[in-house]
DNA sequence: CGATAAAAATTGGCTTTACCAATAGGTGAG
DNA sequence: CTCACCTATTGGTAAAGCCAATTTTTATCG
């Protein structure tokens, strides 16, 4: 694992590249090839490299897919609470959104745009309008040109996704929530640093209110 | 992975507990050793388990160590420079220590003096003082309240030891920096979390002042 | 000559077997 | 009763073989 690290931390490979076969790499590291395995499972785990099943292996390029990333482990573990997760969001988006709003540049404004018409057209599908909220706010991080800052907020959204990909109901005001977002994208287009800010907070709070609504409606049902 | 994951999801699995031996989970689940040994490697690179040769698996209790973490493989990929660092504890941990001066318990505040009084005992050890420095900033993040935030800030901080380790110098003024954090943490102890969320900017504001003329210094001597 | 389908080679994934290394706990000597 | 040693348990590594998915090549047909 340390090898591999060191090929990546002095730049001999570069994100999308493509791994020698483990045979290979086994042959060069003169190691058994279950040890190279061993070590790449590792990389794979934490979201460096990507496997593909009779392609190769490959320095990831992307953000961490939606899926069972990182922290969601955690969360099964300490038990975070969405109010936990809410304050999260706050204390990390918010400061996010102001400095979007400072450095967005002219591709970053499109993919939001992209992600707010997706919204609009997915008004009616839950699931499909959860993906792309997630994708709004990941685009926004993106946008704050700090890839500490990304990698961050799609590691919390990632929980996010997680908690709320089974539970999502229809109970939720959709449209609302659109025009919140609106509000932020019309903020960071105008590089307002303040008003992102303000509206993030504003479109977060109102998130975390419809949650525990919703949250209350089915904590009832069960009864 | 997935078995194992149900099972702490589930709450089977507490922290500190320990797993059966492979060989009896692999006779268990009826899969092969190296399978249950590819499943448990990713658990513990992700830092949900931790293996302890001779002895045991064990479900991770405490906060994840302070070497090789999380961020810091995506630091070396996607090469995060200092200035984004500390941009990035800006903007979480000035919120953190605004919140851990509303929740901070008497074991929060004990832990945080105990450091303090760590760091002034290593002034003359740059080594030394730079693990107390960081395990402060962790229990900031501990007394939050909120186990997202601290896990978030550890992995920062975790990326900040990786990078500094090695090039740590005797050039920074230890002895202010050491005053700032007693400001930080009287804030902290006195429940005043305006003065606590500025005390803390000013403090990461110093420190990132004093990172940079001594990257300046180190430059400088290359050539 | 081009396109398409089949086959061969490449590559990651899994299993079995065997042995090494570190730790823990029991056991006997003092 | 204490301490040192020895043994059994447990995680770590290695080797060889086969399966499954993908890619690339090749051959066949239009």
């Amino acid at each position: 694992m340390e090898q591999i690290r060191s090929l990546i931390a002095n730049g001999d490979l570069r994100p999308g590249d493509r791994l020698p076969a483990e045979r290979e790499l086994a042959k060069q590291l003169s190691i058994s090839r279950p040890s190279i395995r061993a070590g790449l499972r590792m990389l794979v785990a934490r979201g460096v490299l990507r496997a593909k099943h009779g392609s190769g292996t490959y320095v990831a390029d992307g953000p961490p897919s939606l899926d069972s990333e990182q922290l969601s482990l955690l969360a099964d573990l300490h038990g975070f609470t969405f109010d936990q997760m809410f304050e999260a969001r706050q204390v990390l988006e918010v400061q996010v959104a102001g400095l979007a709003a400072e450095r967005a540049t002219a591709e970053h404004l499109a993919t939001l745009s992209e992600e707010i018409a997706e919204m609009y057209a997915a008004l009616d599908d839950p699931q499909q309008y959860l993906i792309h909220d997630i994708k709004f706010h990941r685009a926004i991080a993106a946008a704050s040109e700090n890839p500490i800052l990304a990698t961050l907020v799609e590691m919390v959204s990632a929980v996010m996704y997680d908690q709320r990909r089974e539970t999502i109901g229809r109970a939720h005001d959709f449209k609302e929530s659109v025009e919140m977002h609106q509000r932020v994208y019309r903020a960071i287009r105008s590089h307002n640093a303040e008003e992102a800010r303000r509206s993030m907070h504003e479109h977060l709070a109102l998130a975390h209110k419809a949650y525990r609504t919703e949250e209350g409606k089915l904590s009832k049902k069960k009864k």
